[in-house]
DNA sequence: GACCTATATGTAACTTTATAACATTGCAAG
DNA sequence: CTTGCAATGTTATAAAGTTACATATAGGTC
């Protein structure tokens, strides 16, 4: 694991720096080295192909739609066929390590993968970059939510339009 | 607007009763002349077409794609292409009678319209019902996580899948 | 090493969801 | 009336996601 003492690490850190200055050369390979340690941790393997999608993921704090990862890909010499994004964004999914946005049908990478967590995203509508918030507080009054009308909440998606820190200065 | 003495009504009552046993006849004739009473107040055509989706949206407790709502209206002699749907659709969700699931790529009937409100979403991953639970908590709370970034939400979806109290009961 | 099996990838074809662009209809103000 | 605007109809296309099957490759067994 890198040496953290001198920057801002979403990983190490709450809340998260997507809208934030940061070193993010550190912050995508930190990321990426998690994945690394986590995926050696449960006996998976990080492909190539799916080590490559998470690289791209991990280039901005931006969403990217299936189709465009998959360009990418191809671009590179791999399969340019849907499933092979699809799959490879499935398995990533699956392991914590990036975050499907329903509100843009597309796929952010998770910045702190490892630790447990169910975070409510943050969506730019104006740079489009994509923050995850902590949500341990809304996940709870969800649940009970659903509790006070009997439905058992087994899985839930958070997500928020609006105008990041950046954007909202340019606008005034 | 109907007498509602001896009746659950959604519209006049918190919280949602989908999950419940209840009167649904009266239900969704209730939510309609809601509709109709807040289109008139708002100068707004609820159209043939409109009131026909919002009629077919009206008839459970579900959400519907836009294809499954088309197919009906083309059945009936409306247009069969996707945008008289899609425009439909749009229309109510903008008006607050319908709301977009983005889980499930497909709408819902509102049922209690004109009240302000941003419900959270059950979604019954058994029985496929949609329940509005109230949120205002949620979106406070979602608001100040959004601030808390220096992010300004301006819009959400609040969307938990589980399963619902007959679901559960039934699983049991 | 040779073999077998499970997992992952490649590919073709297709389904589902959504939008863009333009023509037509029909009500409504003047 | 007629002129304008909102709504609807229609054609075409884009975007997102899945199914099914073929091929390749990593790891374990003998
Ligand atoms: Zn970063
Ligand atoms: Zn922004
Ligand atoms: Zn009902
Ligand atoms: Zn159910």
């Amino acid at each position: 694991m890198p040496d953290h003492a001198d920057h801002g690490c979403p990983g190490c850190e709450s809340p998260d720096l997507a809208f934030a200055r940061h070193d993010h050369a550190h912050c995508s390979a930190d990321a990426l080295s998690r994945a690394e340690a986590l995926a050696a941790e449960r006996g998976l393997r990080l492909t190539p192909v799916r080590r490559r999608v998470l690289e791209i993921l991990l280039e901005e704090h931006r969403a990217m739609g299936a189709y465009d990862v998959l360009n990418r890909l191809a671009a590179e010499g791999f399969g340019n066929q849907p499933p092979v994004a699809y799959r490879a964004l499935d398995f990533l999914e699956e392991q914590g390590l990036a975050h499907r946005i329903r509100r843009l049908n597309a796929f952010t990478a998770c910045v702190h993968p490892g630790e447990a967590h169910a975070p409510a995203f943050l969506i730019c509508r104006a740079c489009n970059r994509v923050a995850e918030a902590p949500a341990e507080g809304l996940r709870a009054a969800l649940d009970q939510a659903g509790a006070a009308l009997g439905f058992a909440v087994e899985g839930s998606s958070i997500e928020a339009v609006g105008l990041c820190p950046q954007c909202a200065g340019a606008a005034a």
